[in-house]
DNA sequence: CGCTAATGCAACGCAGTGTTGCGTTAACGT
DNA sequence: ACGTTAACGCAACACTGCGTTGCATTAGCG
């Protein structure tokens, strides 16, 4: 018997990275640690040191499994509907208090983790391929020109999202999505420079 | 003789408040404290604890400082001219470690310090009102139609600045200023809903 | 049922936090 | 110029979280 993945090593590490994203959102990332998580999670402090070398080696692992619960990407033959389905669950998974502090603590400290840096890095590259799909149906139902851009509609629909809800901090109801979702068509109906040249 | 505002009471407070960005800027937010802020700054750690409460008092004063240094809102006669380098300046504004070490940490700890929250409110609260003029420049010259949203072209060029460089972390060349500047006044002339009602 | 990986537990040194008392410096009024 | 005293430096302290180590205990797996 070399390795024991089963049973209990399982549940102390669902256990520890669920303790981990609601420590996250309670007590910030400033004032989060393994001692908090140890004792959120029932487990023996000692545990966590043995598994993770650091705190961001946890986040790491926090940002796989808000992977997992991953934003599913609508088709309903109108892009319009489809941006208008997915900009609502962007809203209300960034609304989520865990959601929104595993968000904002990788903010603070991907600059000073590599790890971190590049496991942000693979989520949001996944995130823009699977958001892709959505704009390619698009443009084979006519609905979109060749020329439009999915990575342009993507960040004009997310931008303003996280831009309102984390660094300005301004509330956005739904209600105003269906605008952002407008103006980021309008985007990708443009071809190129309107004003100038 | 009751208070001492000048003289040495204010070099400490600036020599303190650039050490605190200097700070957050290297070591990051997670593991900033007094004590290297009090090192940095040359100063004892216990005049700290006589002036800020916390770090999150510091970083609030931190914000008062960044937002002296605010982004200038450019004139040039032509919206696309004047928005283009107001994208540039923010660009170059975020690129800034500093800058962006601050951004980062309020962003991880606003929802936890009701004065930090309403220190990043204000702020932004005085950038919507400063960008606005842009806005109504153009409408004023006809270049864009009095329905035209400064909140929307706002949201839709400092969006997916923000988001690419904080969020997703994509790099963000220059160079694609101009097409989000463009994303943005293709918004701005959209009146409505363009594919549904 | 036995082996042993995985966890629990106690103890330790270390560093940062936040406070207190007292001595020292220098800003300000006169 | 000079004295007052606000503001700062300094040392010491208790407290908490960090990270590690050695050993006992539990429980997964063959």
């Amino acid at each position: 018997m070399r390795r024991r993945p089963g049973g209990r090593s399982a549940r102390v590490r669902r256990a520890v990275l669920a303790a981990t994203i609601e420590e996250l959102a309670e007590v910030g990332y400033g004032a989060f640690g393994f001692d908090g998580v140890a004792r959120r999670a029932g487990v023996h402090r000692t545990t966590l040191y043995r598994r993770w070398r650091s705190r961001e080696d946890l986040l790491v692992d926090a940002i796989a499994e808000y992977a997992q619960v991953a934003v599913p990407i609508p088709d309903t033959g109108s892009v319009r509907d489809d941006l208008l389905r997915y900009a609502t669950s962007i809203v209300r998974s960034v609304a989520q208090p865990t959601i929104r502090a595993v968000v904002a603590a990788y903010v603070a400290e991907a600059d000073h983790n590599p790890e971190l840096a590049e496991a942000v890095r693979r989520y949001w590259a996944d995130r823009r391929r699977l958001a892709r799909a959505m704009v390619d149906r698009a443009i084979e139902r006519g609905e979109l020109p060749a020329s439009a851009d999915a990575d342009r509609v993507f960040d004009h629909v997310l931008g303003p999202i996280y831009l309102r809800l984390l660094v300005t901090r301004e509330p956005l109801a739904e209600a105003e999505l269906a605008r952002i979702v407008d103006s980021a068509l309008a985007a990708a109906r443009t071809p190129s420079a309107p004003g100038t040249a």
